[in-house]
DNA sequence: AACATTTGACCCTG
DNA sequence: CAGGGTCAAATGTT
């Protein structure tokens, strides 16, 4: 498949986009109603609250719906699932060149004390880049590092950590790519089918207002992904210690600043109020099972991972 | 002691 | 053969 993102988005998906806006701003507003009603929860308005703030949920999952079906109507649609807004930059789910470069075609051979060595050889992958280096969720093991041709800054290895007891064998490399302002490029192989990530009780859905520092979620300036696909996704746990230690610009030298700055995305008191507002209103599940779910359950699921509580969570979000 | 990282060697692919 | 991905011994950390 192609999987480089197009240029220019199609009318569909900023249709698409639209109704995501449209639906953070209804959410933005059932946040404040919440919170209102948070407020004085000992008066005796409780029923007062509950009929509109139902009806915006109401309105919210209407406005999902028809994102989602938009996007499924779009060629390529399971790409937008994943790429619309975030940070991903490629998605390789096969047979491609440019950039991850890895794509065996022959058969492999085991040799002697190495072991087990084996390139992967059509684990699909896909690539994003951020500003930070950010916990994804997942507790990833360094296995090597190495200098790049052409490359400022060496490329560093991960598995994860559960590869053995688990036999997990998502895999991902990050590269710094831009000094000035910090980036970093994560290309992932594979997919988790560990479970260790610790799970996440509040649903990160952004719907509080742009001024809001969280970003996972966003419909601004991103959007639902896996969490395997967004950095942003580790709540508690930090999965990598001595990562990137001599990339990390002065300012940022201190790993623990990093991890903690990354939970204060995740953790948003706005997000919970919205998860528990919605979480058992999903409704989404009928209609991804019979449209989407070939593209849930067939290669990019197997790819992005979406088989965890975390994905549930999204998908019962946006019906 | 158990686990993680470092690092040079090994291996695969183009 | 060069470049990049992986292995595993050595070393460091908890």
């Amino acid at each position: 498949m192609e999987c480089t993102w197009p240029e220019s988005l199609p009318s569909s998906k900023k249709k698409a986009i639209e109704e995501l806006v449209e639906g953070r701003d209804i959410a933005n507003q059932l946040r404040s109603l919440l919170s209102k009603s948070a407020g004085d929860n000992n008066n005796n308005n409780k029923k007062n609250m509950a009929a509109p703030a139902e009806d915006l949920v109401v309105k919210i999952l209407k406005s999902f719906t028809n994102s989602l079906l938009i996007l499924k109507n779009a060629e390529s649609d399971e790409v937008s699932q994943i790429q619309a807004n975030t940070h991903v930059t490629n998605w390789n789910g096969g047979p491609k060149s440019s950039e991850s470069s890895e794509e065996s075609s022959r058969s492999t051979t085991h040799k002697d004390r190495r072991g087990c060595y084996k390139r992967r050889k059509t684990a699909q992958s896909w690539t994003k880049e951020t500003p930070n280096l950010i916990d994804d969720g997942h507790a990833w093991r360094k296995y090597g590092q190495k200098v790049i041709l052409n490359a400022k800054f060496p490329r560093h290895y991960y598995r994860c950590t559960h590869k053995h007891d688990q036999g997990c064998q998502a895999t991902k490399h990050v590269q710094r790519i831009h000094d000035d302002p910090p980036k970093y490029r994560s290309t992932y192989i594979g997919h988790h089918t560990c479970r260790n990530f610790l799970k996440v009780p509040e649903l990160f859905l952004d719907s509080s207002p742009p001024s809001d520092s969280s970003m996972l979620l966003s419909f601004d300036n991103s959007t639902i992904t896996s969490k395997e696909d967004n950095p942003f996704f580790s709540p508690f746990q930090s999965s990598i210690k001595q990562e990137y230690k001599e990339e990390i610009p002065s300012d940022h030298t201190d790993i623990a600043h990093i991890q903690s700055s990354s939970s204060d995305y995740l953790v948003s008191p706005d997000r919970t109020v919205a998860f528990e507002s919605l979480g058992h209103m999903s409704v989404l599940s009928s209609t991804l099972d019979s449209d989407n779910g070939d593209v849930i359950s067939g290669d990019m699921m197997g790819s992005v991972d979406f088989s965890d509580d975390f994905l549930i969570d999204d998908f019962s979000l946006q019906v």
